[in-house]
DNA sequence: GCGCGTTAGGTAGCTAACCTACATATGGTC
DNA sequence: GACCATATGTAGGTTAGCTACCTAACGCGC
């Protein structure tokens, strides 16, 4: 097993919706989007991306809708109010979370160890 | 379920390795230092702690000896030579993942939504 | 003595979420 | 024709954290 294979583990919902705000995109966009924004880091599989896409879509938080481009078929997404409201609450978690794991895992004032 | 239930997948070894670096400590204290050094963000139930740590004794990065205090055992871990490894390794692996991360949800310049 | 909260360690089984591996199809290039 | 990039998808496996439970000793209040 990769080493950190499966780091974004309950933060993959927010990165996805996070690449439709400045508005709409099909997933095959939005899996570009995270590689190249990312610096080549979360280069995710379609095994990964599409799922995530259903079950964001499932949960209302984005709409999609088919359309044509070059005779090929492209679902695009757009964020729905609801995950938009989402991806603010998940922006706030993730600072909220993050900060807290680097404070513990550099500065770390432990308690004595008795 | 809970929103951020499971933020921590993938994350937690490095912070349970990194209640150890400053001296042993038994699980219930481990436990503590977690949730106190937190401030009560990390509140992790014991069916999460002790099989995470024999997680990590089986991977031998840390290892643990029983002790006798007032009457309770407890058993003490320590962090192995290949435990400090990879503690370091962890965080920097923590620093590129929560920066990345943190940019994409942050400033986001993703290239243009065609 | 008894109940209860805290300290201390533990396990069985569930589930969410991500990954692997595969399948399908079109367009463009060699 | 072969091959790669684009584009979407699913079936099945793995993993790790969580829920819910158990045992046990200690101290405190009643």
């Amino acid at each position: 097993m990769k080493a950190e294979a499966q780091a974004l583990k309950g933060h993959l919902d927010a990165l996805l919706l996070a690449t439709l705000e400045d508005g709409p995109r099909h997933g095959y966009a939005i899996k570009e989007a995270l590689r190249d924004g990312s610096g080549g880091r979360f280069d995710l599989p379609t095994g990964t991306v599409y799922p995530a896409l259903h079950r964001l879509a499932a949960a209302g938080l984005i709409s999609g809708s088919w359309s044509q481009a070059d005779g090929r078929r492209r679902r695009s997404y757009r964020l729905t109010p609801a995950g938009r409201r989402r991806l603010a609450g998940d922006r706030a978690s993730w600072l909220e979370f993050s900060t807290t794991v680097t404070a513990l895992l550099e500065g770390a004032p432990w308690p004595a160890t008795t």
